[in-house]
RNA sequence: GGGCCUAUAGCUCAGUUGGCUAGAGCGCACGCCUGAUAAGCGUGAGGUCGGUGGUUCAACUCCACCUAGGCCCA
């Protein structure tokens, strides 16, 4: 006689490899070192070569430094794009690049090397510091489980990119797009060099503060009929006195209440809001407002220069505020920002009388000759003497000093490169093609077309050396700058051969081809020593990288980056694929949002709230950051914290673990013991129909790119569906029937194809945990080695069934009263486990008539020993209530069930008549014939 | 300061064109199980829908303003 020992060991529990805890961290590299050894990348292009493409063209980051949670969540989402794409039976191949010119990595080079290295070897230090994070940042973004075509990524410094972004820069040449102008810029006159902004460092100076008058030339009278014959002025606050000779515009704000002043005989134009700090400021005692006007009334007015016979026109304009000086203000459009934007707009020069050493240049009276900041209390005094001087004082202030010399900078009108937004209608077919694009979330395309129809021309020319040369000459003769798109590209096929090195390395004659002169007749010419922004390097790509030839066609079907890059990279690639092809590089654009900490704000060194990806692979795995960017609505900008984190891990856990379970059923089954659909109970037909019903909403989801619904969709029914009801009920049939029978056999059938089809819809999200689950689920040998070389099931699509599924919604309503009740029982310590309950249900009509049709079925589904199903005709039609009691009958030892029949049998007290057929069926008792 | 965006339970997300006591899962609390066991199951408690005002018979949903945060520009 068997004893429990051995009954335990009647019955088919779980076996598996497949460990309960991952341990990420050093899976993750192992499965890596396995997908490299049977080269993985490239089956998977074999196995789609041929099929439809699906081209994501990669936003190239900057190569320089680690890589941050940023760009863990931007390369992830294009993962997942490719990786089910790839499983949709797309052609998706991934080609990464980066982006490696610009002012970061000369910066670094050019202060670890100090000054005086000439400019080949700057440029031969950069490319090798470039190369050096190229490589650093793409074994972390393989380490991400990222696939692509990481041996051989675009890097926006070979010779061929070089080559071609110059051949580019010669197409708008050739339209007559280039054009030279001015354009102020930090200059720092001790160096004598051009700042970006990042060159620039801000500390406290102090700087004269002072109050000028601009005398309204005439028409006083059509301002206010009071003012006629009233000396009328704009009072201007400046703290840069040496800009004054470069005064062209008095700017106010349309929408800003200006009060008349009258002071003494004068009367000055000045905000209302400011009025009363301007007075005490200016020292006016005696002092009325005459009128208020709104800026609006202020248009069109002309002032003269407070010295200089010029005049000075009044703009209307935004920018001015209410934060200091008088709301009428100083405008110089070779001397600042907002100024230069009013000199475009309104048409003026952009007038910079200021040399190279920060001196006035013959052009200035009086003044020529002085450097600006020696100028300034000359200027003042000279102000004071001409009585158009109100007010000064001194003031510190923060101002943009030099990162290497430390001296103060000025603003200065430089000559620079354009392209022209509007030569050749180059802004409106822009905007014509952003209309064709499908912007994800759809706001995009409001904010690309207006960035579009608000930004002034494209100034693409940087004082710089670590990038493409702009390939210009001058003349020396006429001084003309000498560019020629034939030119362009005669010198672009040199840098194909020798990068772009070439334009430092060779002489003005051996850029050149033979015979060049100036149209001036003068053969002598010197180089340009501009390069190009790295925003027209980079949106060059789109048309370098995406190559039919190479099976990536042209346009990209996606471009997927942070919301930074409306003014960046979308902009560029698609002015540079306007202007040369003449339509959007991309049919879809989507802007993912940016990285916070768990409170939502930006990650910063400063702030010590920064969370490194790096680390938590190392701690937690590439799966759980994988995961994080899987479930949330990454449209938005989103958090991630220790808590965030925590709950990633449990969700992980609970996903292994669902899935554990399947598999760990599985190891006596394979395909020959596959039962057909007849042969399936309807719970099976009930569990695969919600599969595919979750699949279909996965793979549609997975279409519209909502990865966070794939996500919660899965893990919902793996909670849900899975882990809560069907492998909790199905684990008596697996257990306890006889390992062949039917009954066990359905029941693995349906775990199969589940797990099969569940473990693909996941793949793009935990690569590492389905490969490794494939191998598991196909230990005897499955239809391809990896998981990534499958596509989404097809065969699940069959068991869809919403009848079904209809009619056993009020079933699970009624299963979870019952648990209610259970429960309560539970509490009265009547029960423990569930299967020591009857449960009675008392049913209306309707509800018993529905209930039966489960019939002997009813509690295995509820998990007790026994349904009592009544009539109850005081309750109506779907009404049922339901009651606990003790099951009757001995616990059989064999499956835990309480039933009348456990001890009935001879020799086996403890067995119910189920399992004893059991013991019979697999010969540990003799067959008895009856 | 300007442009664009966001704000629903502790967390991640749902909430169709304004209309039933605002939903899910997780977490938490309490309990069960010990044949998925560093697992599994059940029950329960959590929300003035960022705030204020307005439109409406009715607003999480529409409008205005404010607050907090994000990106870009200044």
């Amino acid at each position: 006689m068997p004893d429990q020992l051995d009954l335990k060991k009647t019955i088919n529990l779980p076996k598996t490899d497949f460990s309960m805890r991952a341990n990420l961290p050093t899976l993750e590299p192992r499965i890596l070192a396995q997908w490299e050894e049977m080269g993985l990348a490239k089956k998977i292009r074999s196995a789609r070569k041929g099929r439809k493409t699906f081209i994501l063209h990669d936003g190239p980051p900057y190569a320089n430094g680690h890589i941050h949670l940023g760009h863990a969540l931007n390369k992830i989402l294009k993962d997942l794009i490719v990786k089910s794409k790839t499983m949709e039976g797309y052609d998706s191949p991934y080609l990464p690049g980066w982006d490696c010119h610009g002012l970061p990595i000369e910066i670094k080079v050019v202060r670890q090397k100090k000054a005086g290295m000439d400019l080949l070897k700057v440029r031969q230090q950069c490319r090798e510091y470039a190369r050096k994070f190229v490589e650093i940042q793409r074994e972390e973004f393989k380490r991400l489980g990222v696939f692509g075509e990481w041996d051989s990524p675009y890097l926006t410094m070979s010779n061929e990119y070089e080559a071609e972004t110059a051949r580019l820069f010669g197409r708008f040449v050739e339209k007559g797009s280039v054009y030279k102008g001015f354009k102020p810029v930090h200059w720092c006159i001790s160096c004598e060099t051009a700042l970006a902004e990042a060159e620039v460092e801000y500390a406290d100076h102090s700087s004269p503060s002072v109050y000028v008058k601009f005398p309204l030339v005439g028409g006083s009278t059509s301002l206010h009929p009071q003012l006629a014959d009233r000396k009328v002025f704009a009072l201007i606050w400046t703290t840069t006195p040496w800009t004054l000779p470069a005064n062209l515009a008095v700017c106010f704000h349309p929408n800003f209440e200006y009060s008349l002043l009258e002071v003494e005989d004068e009367i000055y134009i000045i905000a209302r809001e400011l009025l009363e700090r301007v007075a005490q400021e200016c020292g006016f005692e005696d002092y009325r407002i005459v009128i208020t006007l709104r800026g609006e009334a202020l248009k069109n007015l002309v002032f003269r220069h407070p010295w200089l016979d010029r005049e000075s026109k009044s703009i209307l304009a935004d920018h001015v505020t209410l934060e200091q000086g008088t709301g009428a203000v100083h405008t110089a459009p070779g001397h600042g920002h907002d100024d230069y934007l009013m000199g475009i707009e309104h048409g003026l020069q952009i007038y910079c009388p200021v040399d190279d050493s920060g001196r006035f240049t013959s052009d200035v009276e009086h003044f020529a000759g002085l450097q600006v900041f020696e100028a300034n209390p000359k200027i003042n005094r000279f102000m004071a003497e001409k009585g158009v001087l109100v007010a000064e004082k001194t003031i510190v202030h923060s101002y943009p000093h030099c990162w290497r010399c430390h001296n103060p900078v000025i603003f200065r009108a430089t000559p620079q490169w354009f392209i022209s937004l509007d030569h050749a209608d180059l802004r409106r077919r822009a905007i014509e093609e952003v209309k064709l694009v499908r912007w994800i979330p759809n706001w995009g395309q409001e904010r690309m077309g207006s960035m579009l129809a608000n930004r002034p021309d494209w100034c693409i020319s940087r004082q710089r050396v670590w990038g493409v040369p702009i390939t210009s000459f001058y003349c020396k003769k006429c001084e003309k700058p000498f560019l020629r798109s034939e030119i362009v590209d005669h010198v672009a096929d040199i840098f194909q051969k020798e990068s772009a090195d070439a334009w430092y390395s060779r002489s003005v004659a051996e850029l050149l081809p033979d015979g060049t002169r100036c149209q001036c007749g003068n053969t002598e010419l010197e180089k340009e020593y501009d390069i190009l922004d790295v925003w027209f390097d980079s949106g060059t790509s789109q048309h370098i990288v995406l190559r039919e030839a190479e099976n990536l066609p042209w346009p990209a079907d996606v471009y997927l980056e942070g919301p930074d890059q409306y003014r960046g990279w979308f902009h560029s690639s698609l002015l540079i694929a306007v202007g040369v092809r003449n339509a959007a590089p991309y049919r879809t654009v989507i802007c993912h949002g940016f990285s916070l900490d768990a409170e939502g704000h930006a990650m910063s060194k400063s702030r010590g709230n920064v969370i490194s990806p790096l680390d938590v692979m190392k701690k937690d795995g590439a799966e759980i950051l994988r995961l994080w960017v899987s479930s949330i609505d990454y449209t938005e900008d989103s958090r991630l914290g220790g808590e965030i984190l925590s709950r990633l891990r449990e969700a992980y856990r609970k996903l292994r673990n669902t899935i554990r379970f399947p598999v760990g059923n599985l190891f006596d089954f394979g395909a020959s013991k596959q039962v057909s659909n007849e042969g399936l109970f309807e719970l099976d037909r009930w569990a695969l129909a919600r599969m595919a019903w979750a699949a279909h909403q996965a793979e549609e989801a997975y279409k519209r790119f909502e990865f966070h619904v794939v996500y919660h969709t899965l893990y919902n029914f793996c909670v849900v569906d899975l882990s809560s009801f069907y492998l909790d009920v199905l684990k008596d049939r697996l257990y306890i029937s006889a390992p062949d029978s039917l009954a066990r056999r359905a029941a693995q059938t349906a775990l199969f194809r589940i797990t099969d089809t569940l473990v693909r819809l996941l793949a793009p999200i935990l690569p590492f945990t389905c490969e490794e689950v494939w191998k598991n689920l196909y230990s005897h040998g499955g239809p391809v080695e990896s998981v990534h070389l499958t596509e989404f099931s097809r065969e699940i699509d069959q068991y869809q069934d919403k009848k079904l599924l209809e009619r056993w919604e009020p079933l699970l309503k009624i299963r979870t009263q019952v648990s209610k009740a259970l429960e309560e029982s539970r509490q009265r310590k009547e029960i423990g486990n569930s299967l020591e309950a009857t449960v009675n249900i008392q049913c209306g009509r309707r509800s018993f008539e529905y209930l039966q049709t489960f019939s002997e079925h009813l509690r295995f589904l509820f998990i007790v020993s026994h349904v009592e199903l009544t009539e109850a005709s005081e309750l109506s039609g779907e009404k049922i209530e339901v009651s606990v009691s003790k099951a009757l009958g001995e616990k059989c030892e064999r499956c835990w069930n309480h039933l009348p029949s456990v001890g009935t049998h001879a020799g086996l007290p403890m067995i119910c008549s189920r399992c004893y057929e059991v013991l019979q069926e697999i010969g540990v008792v003799k067959k008895v014939p009856s």
